[in-house]
DNA sequence: TTGACGTAGCGAATTCTTTCGCTACACTCA
DNA sequence: TGAGTGTAGCGAAAGAATTCGCTACGTCAA
């Protein structure tokens, strides 16, 4: 039975799902040496196979079995698991303060100014959703 | 030997970090309790003790002996440990920007008017900041 | 056909985290 | 003093993530 995708994916299920947002989808020949390329990872390559197999199980991937070899690709968006993974960290580590992680990004990584003014551009547009419907649940 | 901190704290290690934290400072039985109290986590009080030897070894809380009982408090401060987890978030699913993990943050939670201007005012700082030096390693 | 080479998959070993049972020791108070 | 209560610590079980060895099967070229 296919386990749970309850908690986060781990440390390399990360590093294989990232692969697989860049490459759109990859076989698990170009997993392996993508993930050996970015790491100084030594792996075998059954380990990666055994990694795709066991993220399918869980739903990370999705596998098109009609293609030889067999195709491999995220199950999720990259924008949907950073938001997944993004509240977690605020709710586990901000005390659910979206704000003061924002602040923290904002002062210990140096943006460049047209980040900063990109920010301010986001800012606004948040501003003018808000005048509309001044509350709502 | 102590286990090195290499990577981040796990899980319930995280939720202690958090319980000492909040309270500068705390017994093994205080943990226990906070911990219970926190989550639905119906553990043994001998976990608890355990996982408090191990975060020792692993140097991720102090432990105050002369006490009785003794206080365990955390070892770094829930601003550098935000920081380092904040700093792999980016580096491992936001591609290294941390640009878009903010204005995701700001998009994706909606923020009150107040913590907009909050975050317009960090803004402010950042570019004050930003002129004397122009350019800086 | 058959040998070389690559993909696919299973089960089990290894490593790390989380859990607990059991023991020892200190302290208190009737 | 000694029964009761709580802290401290050890070693090992249980669980989860990661790794690999070995086998089967397809394809392709000599």
């Amino acid at each position: 039975m296919a386990r749970s995708a309850s908690s986060q994916p781990t440390e390399v299920e990360l590093q294989i799902l990232r692969i697989l947002w860049q490459s759109g989808g990859s076989t698990a020949r170009e997993v392996h040496n993508a993930l050996a390329a970015a790491e100084a990872k030594e792996t075998n390559y059954s380990t990666t196979v055994k990694m795709l197999a066991v993220m399918l199980e869980k739903g990370l991937v999705k596998r098109d079995e009609s293609a030889s070899p067999q195709i491999f690709s995220a199950a999720t968006s990259q924008k949907a698991t950073q938001r997944r993974m993004l509240g977690d960290l605020i709710d586990k580590v901000y005390d659910g303060s979206a704000l003061s992680l924002v602040l923290q990004a904002l002062s210990s990584r140096k943006a460049t100014a047209g980040e900063l003014t990109e920010v301010r551009r986001m800012l606004d547009e948040l501003e003018k959703l808000r005048q509309p419907r001044p509350d709502h649940e």
